[in-house]
DNA sequence: TATGGATCCATA
DNA sequence: TATGGATCCATA
């Protein structure tokens, strides 16, 4: 697979170290995007000429899939100690339920505590954890309760909290953390994706984020409408006005090597579903 | 329908007239969401007990079509003289491909000119318009282009720009634009309407901007995954971090008022991975 | 239940 | 061709 771009939308590198940090996850990026062939065998990437996406009775047809090539990327990086579906910073969550308990409980995805105080105005709340510590947690100033706040104070509860999902791959260096996301999905969806990035560079959670996405001559033989590359450059400004202390935020943008006859049809994601695989591969062979 | 939240994520206003123009605009949208009523003739708006989306055999089924939803609100805006569809600001245009040209073209979606300079490392063109006129424009440092930069010097070009796309509702109060955004598509897709406004205000085109969107549990009865007010609470801190001169951007939270065995079921179309209109149907009569 | 994703639609 | 949208999928 080609880089035809790397774009940098935020760049505050403030030592020698970082700047090798992002060069480094930067090279393993590429060499992941480089790696990717098809037909297997192939010295690069390539559609199958037929499988371009076109109009045929007003309706688009054709297009291949995206999950096999975000597969083989993820397994490439993974062997470099990168971890998939590494989860956003806990220290982002903001209290968004309290709920009055009789017992504790022990799902891992709410916070248990003995109601201390609780300050909507600077949505702040203070609880006692089980180890009896004070602490403090964000919460939402109008988060959701069925108990008026003052009947919650000293009473024992669970909080719900909400945080950004997980980030695609992540990859500690030293006690930097970066951050990688492929993006084939819908082009709305990389708008989440970058805004996730900038959230955490700006809350110094991450150093350093990177975006892989097609440009829009490779989205022609993918699935319609997913991200590309010229359908988010008007927005650069935005992300480049996140004012981040330090770390550093890019898209690497790709694109297929050209076509080949040889190159396979790449199956659309019906995963799962024994009986609409049937009806897709009918669909396929009915198109190509 | 009930308004549940009403949500400051900027606020920049500088005189008395900003802060009426807000104020009148988030009057007219909170008028225009008080108006939809289901059934028609009701007090409030009802979702049918029996249109809440729940999963059978791993499959989430049910759920109301949005488009029922979104259109009587944009018609009682446009009474209220809100245009819908407004086209994003043409000065923040980026110049994304050039290319050189025989004979004048008239596409009302280029620029034409003929180039009398290229800066690439500034993203800057200089080129003559019809009129003789010396005028610049923001290139991205990567444009397309068949030609070289030097070959370009003195030719007659077409330039192609990328923007955003429209916003739902704009409204000019005295020469100052508000803009609204009406969203019940992916919550993906809210990122970008949030993104949208935020760059417009960062960049003094819009004075003003609100997103509706629905809250989690109205979601429930709605298609899959649309936008939600939980769902974007985690990312504030980034919008709010947006460095605006003046304007104010908010989000109004909405929820239905209830259910009620006399509301009709809202009709899905036909996107993404729906199946087609007569399997629908036949899902629709087994499902209620 | 919650979140990221993949897929196709409508329309200028 | 281009952009916003609507709909259902996979999985922890």
């Amino acid at each position: 697979m080609k880089i035809t771009k790397n774009v940098v939308l935020l760049d505050a590198i403030n030592d020698i170290e970082s700047r090798e940090i992002v060069d480094t996850a930067t090279l393993e990026v590429m060499e992941a995007i480089n790696k990717l062939k098809s037909p297997i065998d192939a010295d690069g990437f390539y559609f199958h000429p037929d499988s371009k996406a076109r109009v045929v009775n007003k309706k688009r047809i054709g297009g291949n899939g995206v999950k096999p090539l975000k597969e083989p990327f993820l397994e490439t990086l993974k062997q470099l100690n990168w971890v998939d579906e590494f989860p956003s910073q806990t220290k982002l969550d903001v209290i968004v339920k309290i709920r009055a308990l009789k017992n504790a409980g022990t799902s891992k995805s709410l916070i248990y505590g003995t109601v201390i105080s609780i300050d909507r105005e600077n949505e702040r709340i203070v609880y006692k954890n089980k180890t009896g510590e004070e602490v403090f947690a964000v919460i939402d100033a109008e988060f959701e309760s069925d108990t008026s706040d003052d009947d919650l104070i000293g009473k024992f509860v669970s909080m719900t909290t909400a945080t950004p999902g997980d980030l695609d791959l992540c990859k500690f260096f030293g006690d930097r953390l970066v951050a990688i996301e492929w993006e084939t999905g819908n082009i709305s969806s990389s708008h989440r994706a970058l805004n996730k990035m900038a959230l955490l560079l700006l809350h110094g959670h991450i150093h350093g984020g990177v975006l892989v996405v097609p440009n829009r001559n490779m989205g022609k033989y993918l699935t319609d409408r997913i991200g590309n590359y010229e359908e988010l450059r008007p927005y650069f400004g935005l992300w480049r006005s996140v004012p981040i202390i330090s770390g550093h935020l890019q898209i690497i943008v790709i694109e297929h090597d050209g076509t080949d006859e040889k190159a396979p049809f790449l199956t659309k994601g019906n995963d799962g579903l024994a009986e609409k695989q049937d009806e897709e591969e009918v669909v396929s062979m009915e198109l190509f």
